[in-house]
DNA sequence: GGTTTTCAAATGTCAGACAAATGAAAAATG
DNA sequence: CATTTTTCATTTGTCTGACATTTGAAAACC
């Protein structure tokens, strides 16, 4: 683990990546205790300051973690798929706000996925999968209920959808996808006949899941793409009409 | 832009995750310079280097990035696709990493996500695209080439199939699925006989790409897994018996 | 033996200082 | 006046040294 004296770039920064690489390349191993800040300085002939500030950026990606008292320090964490879902919704949710992503595109991409995953979960999905899809579409027909908790509940059917599939990482790259649509869904005002028409397709893919038909239900999402693609379109227009 | 005195979180952490959500609710534009590091100390009542730390967490995530000098200070990013693709991927690699997910799993996911891309692709491929696919096969083709060459010739074949989709957001999510297989990848060993199988099912995916046909495309594409699956299996357990 | 106390080690935080970069204003120059 | 050079204030990057807080383990005690 070294860093180079001649390079341009921040210290700090320099020693982050050297530990990253150290990681990585399997140098250190999970749970492993790093030396401590102090030794971490003098290896690296920095102050103790520039070592932590190195530390903390290790930390923001979940790499390592720290622990204070006597037999504490800095862990390498074992980056869990928790971890990585949260990472990846911030990460994917930022990229749609502040890229000016069209609806289109991300409802493409979210459809697109989602689709890859039905097979698969119309092979696999437990009964607990169903179940949680059945109860998500049944509390999408409840009246009263808001456009946040609409699309929540959206969320949860879909991502049923996806862990029935049984594979974590189908379930970790999808789950930025999902969610990071839902700021844009939450726009969109559903109306009763919208919902209607929505827990129709809902319906129609957990009927296909439960047959065992991943056909079926990709050509339910397909529908319901196209349906979500209408409804926002008619929102977008109409919001435009009024300005 | 408030901080908890009651909460036992570290503050930088509650300061870093302060200025997050400012960025993530619209609190903070892009480009929007933050406070100097003394204001923001002075604001939260802690001292600069707490300041520091909880900036350096944010930086690690793209979220902001920082200038020195007279009209310097951190600024609201505006996160990159690049960007993105990069964290996607290091948190990808980890994931498969440690976690000992099986080969066949991430196998599964990594082309359900591109079957998903391939009916998109081929509707929308520019000629661009199915150029990069023609020319890294040539690649694969040439005798000599190592195995490390021929996996990263694999991955920009199948890059350029994504992106031939056209959609930056299917593109970012499938950057981590594909680039995090290649050190699983660079396990196997690829003798001439089974290269030759590889190119030739590369050769129909693409033939399928430059005809439209994406169920055709999707059919390869799972041809390609099994091919994947068969071969992995081979020298895993070729692997297992000289143990 | 079990309980309490003490203690050392480590991270978290602070204060103040200097170094280095950098853009803008001021001064010098043609 | 236009242009170049110099100065300078601002801001981040780094260092030093200190103290606070947490925490497990060893030592002392009953």
């Amino acid at each position: 683990m070294k860093i180079d004296p001649n390079s341009s770039a921040d210290l700090s920064v320099q020693i982050a990546d050297a530990i990253r690489d150290a990681i990585v390349n399997g140098d250190l191993i999970v749970d492993e205790r790093l030396p401590s800040e102090s030794e971490l300085a003098e290896h690296f002939r920095v102050s103790r300051p520039t070592v932590r500030e190195a530390l903390k950026r290790l930390a923001a990606q979940s790499l390592i973690r720290t622990q204070r008292g006597a037999t504490g320090g800095a862990f390498v964490n074992r980056l869990s798929f928790e971890d990585a879902y949260s990472q990846q919704i911030t990460t994917s949710t930022l990229l749609l706000s502040m890229n000016a992503v069209s609806f289109e595109t991300a409802c493409e991409a979210r459809y697109a996925l989602e689709r890859a995953c039905a097979p698969l979960s119309a092979q696999r999905r437990t009964a607990d999968h169903l179940a949680t899809m059945r109860a998500e579409i049944f509390r999408q027909g409840q009246p009263g209920l808001t456009d946040e908790a609409f699309c929540a509940s959206d969320v949860a059917f879909h991502r049923a959808l996806v862990d029935g599939a049984g594979n974590p990482v189908l379930s970790y790259q999808l789950a930025g996808a999902v969610e990071a649509m839902q700021p844009l869904m939450n726009m969109i005002t559903f109306t009763a006949r919208s919902r209607e028409a929505i827990v129709a397709l809902h319906t129609a893919i957990a009927d296909a899941i439960e047959a065992g038909d991943g056909q079926a239900a990709s050509d339910g999402l397909t529908a319901l793409e196209n349906e979500t693609l209408k409804l926002a379109r008619s929102v977008f227009a109409r919001r435009r009409r009024r300005k």
